[in-house]
Order: structure tokens, then C-alpha cells, then sequence
DNA sequence: CTGTTAGCGCGTTCAT
DNA sequence: ATGAACGCGCTAACAG
């Protein structure tokens, strides 16, 4: 029946009460309190109920900093976005963000289930030199775990430089494969981009054109790959001009579209990079009068929510982003426990989502 | 010229150096190595260039934990979103991340400036009490402010254990008003959406109807509010059926405006509470032969992407949500440095977005 | 200018 | 079953 609602403990104590007040209170010594207090069996149950008694009358918390220090674990994992060396609106694409949401998702709950809190740092364009940060953090001792999601290609002696030193913590990169030293987690995109390809040669599309993404671009490139390697392994030609590079927005899409159609042999089939530039073409075909599915069809990338929102629906590749955090998690989780386990690779399979933006050819 | 890279001191010592380690080599104290790193001109240049040498040659790093410890700030922000008592398929709305990702870019760059670290903690549905989880958070010392980001109205019984509980660590409710003790940062939702009615009568509408979102979500009844408050002060009616609530989806948009446009005296215009809804409406009026704008006016809500990718552009209402995030992560910085800074509550106003789906009443 | 010393709060021996 | 003592690595207050 204490009047002091914040200090149960009745001194004139402003400051938090640590392991020593409690100890004094229930008049044992620190050890014990917080082996009773971490539910330790070495302690008789008659102490440990009155420490804990003790603890909740003068409300006490652990000091987690403290904890840290003595136990040697940060208990913190850190995710480094960088957002490449784009314009920094770069950060407010949509298409940006329905990727590092669903990875933040899996993320953050898996940790959160082990202990972990989830450290977020953006590293944009303006800052330069980002492995240098990276690195302090890890040699900071301020976190347990790091990991890495990259969208495009950077120099290549920043990457060395960050998959040669041995940062003594465990690393993962989302998205690309640094190094073969460094573990990582990603989806297919190449063999999604394939598997459109084959899904379009087998509606009777021979006429194939691809509008790609930046070059820079990890996911760009390998669904350029993708395309390729399946209109190769097909027998199927493609034309000079089949193959052109955007820039994302859908205003891109909407111009090269335009070329596209312009060409001697106009292609009966587009596989677009993302759903952004696949919206964007489609516009331009509707305004062109090409109608889409029944001249052209149209596939996209990424399952975006605009891909069912357009008439026609878009046909589009979705990826398994949850679980790439998921995954990532309990990689760094699973080094952490027995240290130093070799890098792992994992590569998820994405999913062809099938609406209206496709049509068998006819004839 | 050692041939140890990873510790140029000559020892057998896989553990990291430390102050006490440098200290010994230059000769000096662990305190003026200390100042000597930390910049102070307290300790004479000949002396600190000797120690910088050294820290380097001995790849030395500070410590961040136990540099903690010592100076009692944890050098660490946390933010918690609440996602709601939705779904727990909530976080993966697109509507609900275009949302997050702005705040997210505001405070993590404005905190980054400050020497923060960002820390995010996700708290979906299955985490009940979510309120003893923050006030952990800041009781463990853990962090050095906290950021809420609310989406739904909850119990009021967890409200003032967070806001009556006095956490000793400034915190700041976003997108809404917790309690007058405590900080916010927000959008006014009310002002838009009577801006909106405003502009639509502008245009000489006067039969507007509304369809809001989930009543126990904050953004929602703001907007239901400011439509109530300027149909009231424009004298204009608002018939039985004119005021319906969705549920954020497009599919509530697409059947509600059904039993709109079934009413005795149809609207002219209608005012969603989301983009989704717009669109979701805009595809039920498309399927009646209902031309927007020509026939119907239709204003959504958010400044989503796919608000201008539909046919005809929805006009719709901008949050300057950035700016959110930066000034909620100025105010607890503020707090931080000279303490308890009474609370402050900040709206900030959105601004109308005009595109292509509203039009002047002719006649 | 620089060294000494005392915490910071907790976990963890090693005695008893 | 419990207590005393030490270490984690750094900062801060004071002494010289």
C-alpha cells in the first residue's frame, strides 16, 4: 500500500533499482537474485519466490545494456538496405517496397521469436563508402548478425573489400550472391524469367520480345538471362531490337513498347522486367489500338498489387519474399549458435500467376 | 611489417583490443587513449597522433556496448508499428506499406543524422498485450525514445497503461493522439476529406456520398468526420445510405457503390476513404456503364500507385508522410537533450491530388 | 596535459 | 543453496 506508485521500495530513489536493491530487500546476495530471477533450479524455491515477489514490488527490469556487456551478446541482427546508386526517390517506388516489406516481415518475426530485435539502416546514395559502416557496426561489437540486401551491382572492390574481411559475425546478402564465402539467399529470377518464356512458347509464341530493367540491376540481369537462356535452348531467334533495357517506371515500358511494335517483325509476345513497365506498355498498346491479350500478350514481374488492378489482369511472376526473410533469419541464427558454419546458398523458386494478359495463339 | 593482419600487436591474442591494450603500446593511459580517440583537445597532438597510429595499426574499434553502458544511452530509437487486430495478412496491404515506408525513410535518415540506430519491432495480432512489450523495451533501458505507429483505435485500457505509465523515455504516437501527455505527429485526415467535399461542391456537386473505412481505424473515422462536418456546414443532407463503410478492400469499394448507385437519389460524387476502394468502385460503375467523371465524380484516398494507373486517374489526397517521420524523429530527439520536454502534437496537412476522375456538375 | 580510480549493472565462477 | 568477488570495456571525476 505504498502511495509511490513508480517505487514500490519506499527510499527516496529516483534512479532504477538494480540487482543490489532487490538482494538487500529480500536480504540475499545478487548471484542469487538473478539466478532466481532467470528461473535458475540451483535456488530453493522459497527464495526464488520472494525474490521475484521482491522484483515486481520495487517493478524492477533488467538493465539489458548491462546484460550485453557481461553476456557478450548484442542481441541485436541488422539489416542494411542500400538503395543502390539511383535517385533517392528511389526509396518511394512502390515496387521497392512490396519487396523489402514481405523480407522485413519474415525478418522481424523470426528474430523477434529468438530474441532478436531487428536494427534497420538505409544506406542510400548519399552515403558514401557504405561498407565502411557496415564493417563499424560489426567490429562495434553492436550487433549479432548482419544482413545485406543489395538491388544492384556495385563496384566490385567494395564488395571484396566486405566479403574478404572476416567481419567474426555472421552475414547473409538477400537478394544476390556476393561471394562464394558469403552465405546468401535469393530467388530465381532467372529461372522465372525462364519459365515465362516456356510458358509463352507453349501458348504457340514464337515472336518473343523482352523490355529488361537496368543493367545494373541483380534482378534485371538475371531475368535477362533467364529470357535468354530459354528463347536459346527453344531454337528461337532474337531479333535485333527483341531485347531492349528500361528503367523501371512505367513510362519506360510505355515508350519501348512503341519501338517494339515498330519493328519489321513485331513480337506476339512481351515479357517485361517488372509489372511497372508492363503497365506502362500496356497503355501504349491500348492507345496504339493493339488489344491485349488477343494481339500481344504481356507478362510481368513481382505480382505487384497494380498487376490485378489493370484490364486486362497481368499475367505476372510472384516471389516467395516472406520466406527469403525467413530463411535469412534462421541462417544467421543457425551460425550463431555453432559458430563459423560454412556459407550457405539458398535459392527460392518464384510462382507464375496466371490472369488474362496471355492468350493461346491461334493458328 | 607484422605478419599477424588481423592483430598487428605481436601477441597471441584472438581477442579484440581494447583501450587497455593500445594504451599499454603507446605508453599512456586507458583515459587519454579514450580522449585521445573520442577528438578531445584536452590530450596534446603529439600524444593523439601517437594513440590513432596505434589504434589503427592494432585495428582497434570502440566497443559500442560497453561505451553504452558507461555513458547510460543506448544509442538506439525503436519503432513499433501496431498493425491492428486485422488479419495478420495486413502487413502485406500494399496501402499499409506505402504508408510505412515514407515514415520509415524520415525517421531512419533524420535518427542516422544523430548518431541513432533504428530499431523496428513489428507487433502483429498474435502478439497480445503489446504494451507491457514496449514498456519492457524501455524499462530494459534498451532504447533511447520510441516511436508508435497506430493504425486502429484499440482498448482503452492498454491506451493509458502506456500513456499514464511514465516510461523516462520520450515517445511519440504517429497517425494519431494517444492522450494529451503524450507526443504525436499526424496527418489531418479530418481536413482532407473535408477539403475534399469542399472541392467537390466547388464543382457544384451537392449530392456526395461516402464510402469510409473500418470504424475502429483512426484514418478512417477522421475522414468520416471531416465529410460529416463539411456536408453539415454546406447545409447539404446526407440521406440514409450515403455514408457506408468498407473495409479497405477493393472488392468492399466494388459492391458498395452497387447499393450507392441503387439509392432513390444516386450521388453525383462520392468520396472513398482509400485508393482500393476508389478502384474497386471505379470497376463497379465501369461494369453498370457508368461513366467516371462524366457521370460520377469519384475521389480516393492515399496517393497510391495505382491511383494513377487506372482509367481515368483517380484524384485523390496526398500525406506528406516523410516529413512525418522526420519531425516525430526531431521531437524525441529534442527530448533527449534537454529532458522532459512537454509534449507536442503536431498535424501536419495533406494536399489534394487532382487528376482525371472528378468534374464540374454542367448544368 | 595525463594518470588513477571508481563505477555502469549484470553474469559467472569458486568457495562455503 | 547461497555469498563474495571478479570481469566485461569504457567514460568520467578528480588528482597530480
Amino acid at each position: 500500500m505504498s502511495s509511490n506508485l513508480a517505487n514500490g521500495h519506499d527510499e527516496t530513489l529516483s534512479r532504477r533499482p538494480t540487482l543490489a536493491d532487490i538482494a538487500r530487500e529480500v536480504g540475499v546476495s545478487t548471484a542469487t537474485v538473478s539466478l532466481a530471477l532467470s528461473g535458475s533450479p540451483l535456488v530453493a524455491k522459497q527464495t526464488a519466490r520472494r525474490v521475484r515477489e521482491a522484483a515486481r514490488r520495487q517493478n524492477y527490469r533488467p538493465h539489458a545494456i548491462a546484460r550485453r556487456l557481461s553476456t557478450g551478446r548484442s542481441e541485436v541482427m541488422s539489416l542494411f538496405v542500400l538503395d543502390g546508386k539511383q535517385h533517392s526517390s528511389r526509396w518511394l517506388l512502390s515496387s521497392s517496397w512490396m519487396f523489402y516489406s514481405q523480407i522485413l516481415k519474415g525478418l522481424s518475426v523470426t528474430l523477434g521469436q529468438h530474441g532478436y530485435n531487428l536494427q534497420l539502416c538505409m544506406v542510400g546514395d548519399e552515403v558514401r563508402g557504405w561498407p565502411s559502416i557496415i564493417v563499424e557496426h560489426a567490429m562495434e561489437r553492436g550487433t549479432d548478425g548482419i544482413f545485406l540486401l543489395l538491388q544492384d551491382r556495385d563496384e566490385y572492390s567494395t564488395l571484396d573489400e566486405l566479403a574478404n574481411l572476416s567481419l567474426e559475425v555472421p552475414m547473409v546478402t538477400i537478394n544476390c550472391t556476393l561471394a562464394r564465402t558469403v552465405s546468401s539467399v535469393q530467388v530465381s529470377n532467372e529461372q522465372a524469367a525462364s519459365d515465362v518464356v516456356n510458358y509463352l512458347i507453349s501458348f504457340g509464341h514464337r515472336k518473343i520480345a523482352h523490355i529488361a530493367g537496368p543493367s545494373d540491376s541483380f534482378n534485371a540481369e538475371d531475368r535477362r538471362a533467364g529470357y535468354l537462356a530459354s528463347m536459346g535452348k527453344a531454337g528461337l531467334a532474337v531479333p535485333d531490337g527483341y531485347l531492349v533495357e528500361g528503367d523501371w517506371q512505367m513510362q519506360s515500358g510505355y515508350q519501348l513498347v512503341q519501338n517494339l511494335m515498330a519493328l519489321p517483325v513485331p513480337p506476339t509476345a512481351i515479357v517485361c522486367s517488372n509489372d511497372h513497365m508492363a503497365v506502362g506498355a500496356l497503355e501504349a498498346l491500348r492507345g496504339m489500338g493493339i488489344r491485349v491479350p488477343d494481339e500481344v500478350s504481356l507478362v510481368g514481374f513481382d505480382d505487384t498489387e497494380i498487376s490485378s488492378v489493370v484490364t486486362p489482369r497481368l499475367t505476372t511472376v510472384r516471389q516467395p519474399l516472406e520466406e527469403v526473410g525467413i530463411v535469412a533469419a534462421n541462417q544467421v541464427l543457425a551460425w550463431d549458435r555453432d559458430v563459423p558454419s560454412p556459407a550457405q546458398h539458398t535459392v527460392l523458386v518464384p510462382s507464375l500467376v496466371e490472369r488474362e494478359s496471355c492468350k493461346r495463339l491461334s493458328g
